[in-house]
DNA sequence: CGGCCCAATTTGTGATCACGAAAATACGAC
DNA sequence: GTCGTATTTTCGTGATCACAAATTGGGCCG
């Protein structure tokens, strides 16, 4: 499963390219990670920087991590980077070989619809808990429904101009500032595996079927049902937004890869 | 940004509770904790105890844990430990003060209320996969339904016995026992990362209310449901089964404990 | 008797090293 | 060139240490 990172390619001199691709998860003129001054420990921010990087697809399934590889993709000791790459491993973002080394985890079939089911059995629920969670306050739903509009117009401009990695970072940016606001951390942690197992993967699938395929999200549906306060409409909006997101992921790929 | 690591969530400072009781969590004459013969890192047999401690209840909520005392108890050194308590503190399980020590978590009726929906949203569906999963193979279905049964009968003497810890064991082994059939990965993460989080609850209710309240669970009903592969049974037994034992702990809870 | 401060201890965190195993690479036989 | 082997490198894991911050435990002063 694992041992075949580089067969694919088997036979061919250039395996090594594949498995020694820098990381670049430093973006250009990003701060180093370090401690931050209140207290903020260097393992946190390491954790912060690769969840984000998962999430938003920056590492494609099968990817090897290492410890060291990451301490030094980071510029700190190798202690930080195994507390990450551990907790990460426990929420289902990593998988280990027989052998403990470690890689963003692949998809398989089973997997795909398992993650589906689940993001339909909690996602949707958890956008309702964000009209009780605001109440009848409608300037909280409406500041809401303003920050979202705002990140799903660069969204629409990132699928325009066919940059996936933007749709990506932008996309979880708009799902989950809408979750964050039912201030609901237990559902918000099941979410975010669910999200971490499926980042890698997306990204994959975009970059295949281009931006295009992904046009038709129900995020505007899902603002305006924010803003009436409709939780059946939004729990549909959010419903077939993730029914779409999954089945191009399906339509964009091949097992074990 | 998704899991608030210092519990600023609710502003609560954390005090931990009984920083010196001993743990307890090695049973008189178990084996020691070692690196099994097959490769078996000590790191994860250190986090096997420690769940399987949490999900039965061993330790209570505000139960203060440290690096170093968890490698006493289990004759390990810190590393270990600190790898165990890094990932179950990604699961939920365990709770970060503002200064980073950790502690069992505690119960809030937000967090409680947040439990007892994403156990509903999840585990009568995990459930239900088991019938899928096994498919028509009755024989299959059969022989679960007499592991089931056998634990059932363990677990009704623990009852009728006030045993509320071999209570606590049982009934979380025969909840994983039926969902590990259904043969779902993502699915068995997600619900174990709620059980990591309402078991020490349900314990100290069990040993406030005593075992006598839990009489009267589904377990017969789940287990007669999967014998007729009627999934609708199923689900529905299960989906009581969790609204009793959820609804027992917030009778016997008050909050901030 | 109660509140406060200081010393001793505990704790999280990061760093570094050693060891055995596994993987990658280099090398040599054919 | 191809295949198999030997060497080198990389890797996970565990152990230990240092340091700063926080907690704790007394004891002192009021």
């Amino acid at each position: 499963m694992f041992i075949k990172k580089h067969g694919i390619t088997t036979g061919r001199i250039l395996t090594l390219a594949q498995g020694k691709t820098p990381l670049r998860l430093v973006p250009a003129g990003e701060a180093p990670v370090e401690a931050g001054p209140k207290g903020a420990a260097v393992h946190e921010a390491v954790y912060e920087r690769l969840r984000r990087a998962i999430i938003d697809g920056q590492l494609e399934p099968g990817r090897a991590l290492s410890v060291r590889t990451l301490a030094a993709e980071f510029k700190v000791s190798a202690m930080p980077a195994r507390e990450a790459i551990r907790q990460l491993a426990a929420l289902g973002a990593l998988e280990f070989t027989p052998t403990r080394r470690v890689a963003i985890a692949r998809m398989t079939k089973e997997k795909l619809s398992e993650l589906c089911d689940a993001r339909l059995a909690l996602e949707p629920a958890l956008a309702v808990r964000v009209l009780t969670a605001l109440g009848g306050d409608r300037m909280a739903r409406e500041a809401l429904a303003q920050r979202l509009l705002k990140i799903d117009e660069t969204l629409d401009q990132a699928i325009a101009s066919g940059d996936s990695a933007a749709y990506a970072r932008l996309n979880s940016e708009f799902h989950f500032t809408l979750y964050e606001a039912a201030a609901a951390p237990v559902y918000l942690g099941l979410v975010e595996s669910l999200w971490l197992q499926t980042g890698p993967f997306m990204r994959v699938v975009i970059g295949r079927l281009g931006t295009a395929a992904l046009e038709d999200d129900q995020h505007k549906e899902a603002v305006e049902a924010l803003r009436a306060g409709d939780a059946r409409k939004l729990e549909a909006a959010i419903r077939d937004d993730i029914r779409q997101g999954m089945t191009n992921i399906g339509r964009g790929y091949s097992d074990d890869e």
